[in-house]
DNA sequence: TCCATATTTCTAGTATAATGGACATATTAA
DNA sequence: TTAATATGTCCATTATACTAGAAATATGGA
């Protein structure tokens, strides 16, 4: 995940309809949900509902493949964890978050409460722990 | 953080000249920067900058306070927790990622690695641990 | 008071995004 | 092969975002 990559998902999330679709998506899990469903379910036109979920999809959050008739698209759940990994080394490690992977490759993220004066410097005790 | 926050936060984070500016601001830390500094950081003429800090302003990301001649931004960084936070329950949580507070109120946040085939039901063991 | 510095606000031009009607394409079944 | 269903593409309209020159505001110092 670079910068230019995590500027294309905030786009392709910063926009209602889009961000409804999507969570939609994650909600359907891995079998995903025919455009056709969530142009209904959103209540928004088909060729709309196309062009975000085309959106989506060129953010490469989505994907689709096609069933008979229907297109069905589900949510890139890979994609989404590389997007927090990146947010939570990015934006706010020194402050008030860690990552560290374990032995299993599973990433422990700790967000601790803010710490209203001083950064945390990676121990905790530091924080006041008022949030 | 509602949807209707996220969105904005997204919006305010899905521009280059912004999300360089806000990661200045978190490498900056508490103290934060002035107005001038990330202009010429940049290389972005001043009036713009200050439109793109109005925006994430007005997102509440970064707060400001005048300090003599010059207007200092920092970063806020419980708002990019919550953000993190809401990512992790709505966005991911069922199928690779899981969310608890400890006794300090301290999030613990766990991302697998991808599950390529099934959902990973909150225990480990069940995904195959490929990336 | 007068000037330099730091930043914002105003403004207009340009670019990009969102919307939905009309039409096109792909699939399935009669 | 014709019709119905599901979805995408094309296009024009409208709305919103980005950019930067010029002017305005706020502060501190000579």
């Amino acid at each position: 995940m670079d910068t230019q990559e995590s500027i294309i998902i905030f786009d392709a999330l910063s926009q209602e309809t889009r961000l409804r679709a999507f969570r939609l998506l994650v909600s359907a899990g891995k079998d995903g949900l025919p455009a056709g469903a969530l142009s209904e379910k959103l209540r928004v036109p088909h060729n709309t509902m196309s062009f975000h979920l085309n959106h989506l999809s060129n953010a490469n959050i989505v994907s689709s493949r096609r069933e008979g008739r229907s297109i069905i698209y589900s949510a890139n759940f890979p994609l989404v964890r590389d997007l927090i990994r990146f947010m939570v080394r990015d934006c706010c490690s020194v402050e008030f978050a860690s990552i560290r992977e374990d032995e299993k490759g599973v990433s422990i993220i700790e967000l601790t409460s803010s710490c209203s004066d001083k950064p945390c410097e990676s121990k905790k005790g530091k924080c006041d722990g008022t949030s």
